[in-house]
DNA sequence: GCAAATCTACCTATTGGTAGGTAGTATTAT
DNA sequence: ATAATACTACCTACCAATAGGTAGATTTGC
């Protein structure tokens, strides 16, 4: 069990909780340092830039992403199961500890990311738009969603999760994404009635 | 036409600029001297803090935005043309610029910020959850929306616009929040048929 | 023995913020 | 009216803290 391996997957876990909680910009070194009782040098060792950590934390995320996604495919569940699992998925990335997540805090940040970034951050989110595009596709074709273009439903699933996540750890409501999540699932069924 | 007032003014408004492009926390006192051509020293004579800075352009801008409301208060237009209007506002707010909403920004770095500034930060929410139920509780009075409780689809409309504007920035995709806002509408519409 | 991993110790740049001074403009007291 | 006073808005010059990052010595595990 070679201890690299785990220390730096440690510093990926430390460094997303930390940009989820906070942001890119203000997280740091010194942040990983300490919570792993290393030097910040030691932290510089595996990821040589900041870019380069950021990059990584989020290729290690979107794999995660990838490997969740697989698994609900398999389940075999309806469209809007689910889209309601995904829902949940992205309610527990803050589960009251005031986190939200990582494709949103990195687009909010945008214009100071690295093109590295830029780069990482666009295909995550392509990851989370392809896999809505196909779910509201399919959800159509069954008959469980109304109309409209999947591309744009997707794209309005995503924007609204995402910024009510945002919007909902800054009013201090708990309870305002699952309301806004429900809403909006029920907008996407109403609709073919 | 005492001076002071004009540059107390220029550097809110570039404040806000930066701010809306890039984040406060990479928002910085140099950034507003640079470009105001004044040194640092200047800029904190008229704002000793960086928290006083943001919750002074917090303020200033949430005139901007009472202003525009009683403006189209005024006009005394339909509900979904008041509730267009409100999209439009919103993307201009980017204008191929690359800026995003203040509330988003700052929602987005929630943990980061001082205690006056989220009560401004707030404050500033709150406004805009207001103003989107009444729209939207009138809205359903007169027939132009669907059901829902206003509370739940004013916190659906308005976290939908944020994410959007920075999902767009970020897939560099400036025609993806028109069509996420369109599609929204339709969907706040459609629901009464 | 050797390489991976961590350390100490440093560097430079930038940050928010402060101290103290200086022109120019009002205000006030005589 | 005018001289002393005080205020506004800016300046130069600094400070301590923190940032990302590097060089080189030392420890650790196979």
């Amino acid at each position: 069990m070679p201890r690299q391996v785990d220390t730096r997957d440690q510093i990926l876990a430390v460094a997303q909780q930390v940009i989820q909680t906070r942001s890119f910009s203000d997280f740091s070194y010194q942040d990983v340092a300490d919570q792993l009782d290393l030097r910040k040098a030691s932290v510089h060792y595996h990821f040589p830039t900041k870019t380069d950590l950021g990059v990584a934390m989020l290729m290690r995320y979107q794999q995660q992403l990838s490997h969740w996604m697989r698994q609900v495919a398999e389940q075999a569940i309806t469209p809007p199961e689910q889209l309601k699992a995904y829902v949940q998925l992205f309610g527990e990335h803050l589960g009251g500890s005031g986190r939200i997540c990582p494709g949103g805090i990195f687009s909010a940040e945008w214009n100071t990311l690295a093109p590295p970034l830029q780069d990482a951050l666009q295909q995550l989110l392509k990851t989370h738009e392809n896999w809505l595009i196909d779910l509201i596709w399919t959800g159509q074709k069954t008959g469980h969603f109304g109309p409209g273009s999947p591309e744009t439903l997707a794209l309005l699933v995503g924007a609204t999760l995402q910024g009510a996540l945002q919007v909902q750890r800054a009013m201090a409501r708990p309870e305002a994404f699952a309301q806004v999540a429900e809403q909006l699932l029920t907008l996407l069924r109403k609709e073919s009635l």
